[in-house]
DNA sequence: CGGGTGTAGTTTCAATTGAAACTAGTGTAG
DNA sequence: CTACACTAGTTTCAATTGAAACTACACCCG
């Protein structure tokens, strides 16, 4: 494209637009689903889908695997140890953490909220193939990536 | 895919959650540079934009182009009229809503904010080719279409 | 060791959000 | 007309968010 073309600047059209809507649309639709049927926020079920997926983990490894501010981790953290669908457990190695992990209630719970979640991925996706979504994805991934190394500057 | 294959969660993977943080990302990468060079929160950036580019508008109409609620609207251009950058006609037509546009100062705003804008977008895109940001674009409509419909039942 | 600097997690507080109540004007049916 | 149901926009209030302060422990240096 030759510089002195200027694109004229349409909201419609512009994507760190779009790209919100389509998000929240996509947020509220879940948020909505977990809420009303497990009674789950969102950074909650972050929390359980990171532990089911990868095992007992400290707060800051969590706040590292959901992209949460570790507040958040520690209040969703909170909510689900009081309905003891995970719990705590001392870290020998440093007196200042402690890891998380499912109970056996959090992982039934979960056994149940997985199934669910992939049924909504599945219905968002339809209709798209499999390599536009493997597509979609990368460039999810990028633009994550490039938006931290801007805002890093 | 023979639906015997049950995919397996990983948070990691999993479109919402990649959706959602790569459109915060963006979100706040945008919303510190508004913030920081013209003190313009993301609700009235968008307000600014929608009315450059369409001209006079009612609340109402704002709500729909920017896809935000209408406390959203209404707050968001409280702050404008405040600093003179939009203001606020009688609707001849319906007595309890009114327009609003852009004053002069607030085009000139525009025509400030408009470029970097555009340059942001410019840089997140660096690097995907045409046919690859049409898809994208494409697919975050639909997404958000495909939501919307499912959260309507 | 003991003092100082740094980090993990929690708490506090102020800002942002949106649902629900409210106000004022519209439009229609009798 | 005028009463009643409805809609546009604003305000209120409670929930969510994250920055900054705080607490408790870790780690390094002399």
């Amino acid at each position: 494209m030759p510089n002195s073309v200027k694109k004229k600047l349409r909201l419609q059209d512009y994507l760190p637009y779009r790209l919100s809507v389509a998000a929240n649309a996509v947020s509220n639709l879940i948020a909505r689903a977990y809420e009303d049927r497990f009674d789950l926020k969102i950074p909650q079920w972050r929390l359980i889908a990171v532990l089911a997926d990868e095992g007992p983990l400290t707060p800051q490894g969590l706040c590292e695997r959901t992209v949460m501010d570790k507040v958040t981790v520690t209040r969703a953290a909170q909510g689900l140890i009081e309905r003891s669908l995970i719990k705590r457990e001392p870290n020998s190695s440093d007196g200042r953490s402690h890891r998380l992990l499912l109970t056996a209630s959090g992982e039934r719970l979960h056994e149940q909220v997985a199934p669910l979640a992939l049924e909504y991925e599945t219905q968002l996706l339809a209709g798209i193939d499999q390599r536009e979504i493997k597509m979609l994805e990368r460039q999810l991934r990028r633009l994550e990536e490039v938006a931290g190394e801007l805002s890093r500057r």
